[in-house]
DNA sequence: GCTTGACCTCAAGTTGACTTAAAGTCGTAC
DNA sequence: GTACGACTTTAAGTCAACTTGAGGTCAAGC
């Protein structure tokens, strides 16, 4: 089993050392020996990374992140409590998704301010309520958010 | 233009007042006027806290918010900048969704250590790749990504 | 043997986003 | 007219996640 030590592990994951020292003190990841005072570390620890960065990008603390994935290879969270983190992970990915349909249409949208703009509302507001209730929506017939087709609005700007 | 002075903005957004009127003094949100002494704000400062909360969910600062959002009702950033940033969150939606089938998967599997699943490591490799070339990967047959089907894997557990 | 560069430790500093505390000010109900 | 409760201001405190700085150590190359 190759070791690599911490240069090699801070330059292939993209991440400083002293992040990695950070993380090692804090038990997020662990180095398994030194070579001199170097520490070095199992290959594994780039794949531990890659998840750090997923979950920090999903807004998780380390704490949390520890959690899921425990260093020693076992999530210290139960069955049900992982479903729970990833149900609501779909949550914000709905979010996300709203966000970017709302940034792409103020992107394109000529309202003098899109508060204003009957579109943007209509992004939020139905991004906001599908936070309250989830399982019974009527399904609708889909229409690209930012292209809303021909029929025209009051204010006439979408 | 009816007026809604800050705890009913507080109950109805589900922010602490504190936090509004930290925002208002950020220039985040803006209040129109007082009652006495209390702030006053404008019904679309709800649309506002949404988005706010859209964008802190996504990792945004307040600063960054706010640039894409302006309390004026424009956006301060570019059409390019904007969908870039759009871009950056398309980026982000796949970190997540991945992130969400991991843990989904580490829920189910029954490896003795995640590490060692390939199931797991293939998740978690493939959306990293993924970061890096967007435009041509191979488009290939999907299959949900937690129940891989009949294939057997080295180690069985999958 | 000496220098260099990449690491080390430990303590302290930084940043963003708030929260808390203390002391004060209103409008309303009694 | 006074007590109450919901607000106000300002300054200071908190928290996570790092980063920085100072001074030290080690292996390798000259």
């Amino acid at each position: 089993m190759k070791l690599i030590d911490i240069g090699e592990v801070s330059e292939k994951a993209g991440v400083p050392a002293s992040t990695l020292r950070y993380y090692d003190e804090i038990g997020l990841i662990s180095s398994v020996g030194r070579s001199g005072l170097r520490r070095q570390f199992l290959p594994e620890v780039l794949l531990q990374l890659t998840l750090i960065s997923m979950g920090k990008s999903a807004g998780f603390s380390l704490d949390d992140i520890a959690r899921m994935f425990g260093q020693n290879g076992k999530p210290e969270l139960s069955r049900p409590e992982l479903h729970k983190r990833a149900n609501e992970l779909d949550q914000q990915i709905r979010k996300l998704t709203a966000l970017r349909d709302t940034i792409r249409h103020t992107a394109e949208c000529s309202a003098p301010s899109h508060m204003e703009c009957p579109t943007f509302q209509r992004i939020v507001t139905l991004a906001s309520r599908k936070q309250q209730k989830i399982a019974k929506r009527p399904t609708r017939k889909k229409r690209p958010l930012d292209r809303p087709g021909r029929t025209a609005t009051k204010s006439g700007y979408c």
